[in-house]
RNA sequence: UGGCCUAUGGUGUAACUGGCAACACAUCUGGUUUUGGUCCAGAAGAGUCUAGGUUCGAGCCCUAGUAGGCCAACCA
């Protein structure tokens, strides 16, 4: 009997290919290469999770590697926050390494490429460049510098490294075709001159070397077996190809890049620009805000690190473009928080109700289950007493009988308390309900064992006591586009879909067990959803924000 | 009058490299339930972009179309 196997995706395919041929399995080697230019979104969750994955799986090491080739939008900030996202889902990585590490080696291997003849620095402006770039149906034209000396280009190079050249004058060129049919390898450009200071570099350099250049030779430098980059670097890899040639020894292992679709989530944008665009605009408060898409951002949600992991899994790897519907991201957290989520009440939406036969100054602590999912999180304790907020939505004054909630003369289960009957409503000047009285059945407490206690009563509310409630903050989020992919109509500026109200602040009325809630936790607020403590909570001024709501087939 | 990539239920992935299209989410039924949650059982939904071809047999192979994506930053 052999397990299911399940099948491989293609990447895997590919890997197992390889090991059959060319490749030993200590010869394989990952990398996730991010650029410090802003925050880790969903996006990369599904590149950490197929890089890294992949590392678990062929016991291979993997680097995190920072691509940091640009100090006019690089910043330590990010390469911090990148770590600290990649440690909090909990993966760990060979080692903590950067493109600017290797500058002096990749300074000497474009030295080497001018003395054979297959770079040149070029001194046009940057439009005449562009000019002679052509057009993907027609072919470029040679820069008349193309064929300077040897001895010339040696001693450009070396001024624009020493910072003699000033900024945007002089490039360094790969000497390729600029006939290439794939404009890519129209004479790249390898260097340009940049006096910024650099974050871990400092003053040192006044040329960085662009993507295409730093890229593959640090996968090479490192020994990186398998460089795996989203689709639109799918054109590059002829050019990753060609600038190896140039700088393999015979011993060393030319590293393979291959391409998959990047993933798409429904209701939201992944692109780092357009993210910063939104925080730029105030449309949301920063890189974390909870209704954003990145990693941080759904941390502060409530999303865990074991259902993002599972969502990347559950969506796969492939080569063609896709929108994973927001709902199947939902799903991923509810099935993980239902496991470990403690179940805790709280109102959002009071309405006072009054218990007219349990006396004024009574109150009782009742037991209530933390997680009927779960028996080893035991149980707690919630006081009853006479007066209680419900939702305003779980009362009127009548319904048909889909209505399995409290209505004049019907009696409702109050979860872990009584059974609670409706006698009458009070109401204000304008017809709104303010209070309900109801009568309770003293016999049927919860777990009591009374056969009033074993009831059936369709419905389940629940309730807090208000003179033991504890008050809140609740942030409420809703999706932050209206439509499913913002970004579809090239007409329509991807602004305006945002929805005006992805962000909603109210007060609740919670148990007191609730008092004592750290930073980072998550509850169920039964019959709501799943909420988590905002960092900016404090003992004193209590912030949930709503992760999600529970799913609910109620056609109401 | 360019090159490269992609095309399977509403969504995302499968289909042992040719053998009557599967799984998850979403949807709809019913059951259990002191959460209209969870759980359990079940249903509906594509004949695999189109047209040819090879073959006993094609989603998988070939040809030609069609549609979509990417490529002309001193960004990555």
């Amino acid at each position: 009997m052999s397990a299911p196997q399940k099948s491989l995706n293609f990447i895997e395919q590919i890997i197992e290919e390889d090991l059959k041929n060319n490749y030993t399995k200590e010869q394989l080697q990952f990398r996730f290469p991010p650029e410090p230019n802003g925050y880790l979104h969903i996006g990369h969750a599904s590149s950490i999770c197929l890089n890294f994955g992949l590392g678990l799986k062929y016991n291979a090491p993997v680097n995190l590697r920072f691509d940091d080739t640009n100090p006019t939008k690089e910043e330590s900030e990010y390469v911090d926050a990148i770590k600290r996202d990649v440690e909090w889902l909990g993966f760990k990585w060979s080692k903590e390494c950067y493109a600017s590490d290797y500058f002096q080696q990749l300074y000497d291997w474009a030295v080497e490429m001018i003395k054979n003849g297959d770079a040149y620095v070029d001194s046009q402006t940057s439009e005449a460049i562009a000019e002679q770039k052509g057009t993907p149906t027609t072919s470029g034209t040679d820069s008349p510098y193309r064929n300077r000396s040897v001895e010339e280009n040696l001693k450009l190079f070396e001024a624009m490294k020493n910072g003699e050249t000033p900024e945007g004058r002089d490039v360094l060129r790969a000497k390729i075709s600029m006939g290439a049919k794939n404009m890519l390898m129209r004479d790249p450009i390898m260097y340009r001159c940049l006096h910024k200071p650099h974050h871990r570099t400092g003053s040192d350099w006044k040329i960085y070397p662009m993507y295409d250049w730093a890229h593959g030779q640090s996968d090479y430098i490192e020994q990186v077996s398998h460089s795996f980059c989203t689709l639109e670097f799918q054109p590059h890899r002829e050019l990753y190809n060609w600038f190896a040639k140039k700088v393999k020894a015979a011993d060393k292992l030319k590293p393979k890049q291959r391409e998959f679709a990047r993933r798409n989530l429904s209701h939201t944008v992944v692109s780092k620009r357009k993210l910063l665009q939104l925080i730029e605009k105030g449309l949301v408060k920063s890189w974390d805000d909870p209704r954003m898409p990145t990693i941080s951002g759904m941390r502060r949600r409530g999303y865990t690190p074991d259902s993002i992991v599972n969502f990347a899994e559950s969506i796969g790897i492939g080569k063609r473009e896709n929108t994973v519907s927001l709902s199947h991201l939902e799903f991923c957290v509810r099935e993980d928080l239902n496991k470990k989520a403690p179940r805790v009440m709280g109102v959002l939406d009071p309405l006072k109700v009054v218990i007219t036969n349990y006396p004024e100054d009574k109150e009782e602590w009742l037991d209530a289950e933390n997680n009927p999912e779960d028996e080893s999180a035991g149980q707690r304790k919630l006081p009853f007493s006479r007066e209680l907020y419900i939702e305003k939505e779980d009362f009127r004054e009548e319904a048909n009988r889909k209505f399995f909630r409290l209505k004049l003369g019907k009696e409702v289960r109050l979860k872990n308390a009584y059974i609670i009957k409706a006698e009458s409503c009070v109401k204000d000047d304008n017809g709104n309900i303010t209070e309900v009285h109801c009568t309770y059945d003293e016999d049927s407490r919860s777990g009591s064992g009374t056969e009033a206690s074993k009831r059936k009563v369709k419905g389940t509310l629940h309730w807090v006591s208000i003179k033991h409630a504890v008050t809140a903050k609740i942030n409420l989020y809703d999706r932050l586009f209206m439509v499913e992919n913002p970004t579809q109509d090239k007409d329509v500026d991807f602004l305006e879909h945002i929805n005006p109200n992805s962000h909603e602040v109210i007060t609740g009325y919670l148990e007191p067990s609730l008092k004592d809630a750290k930073v980072l936790e998550h509850y169920q607020f039964q019959r709501i959803g799943y909420f988590c403590v905002d960092k900016t909570s404090l003992p004193s001024g209590l912030v949930f924000n709503k992760t999600v709501g529970l799913r609910d087939s109620w056609k109401g």
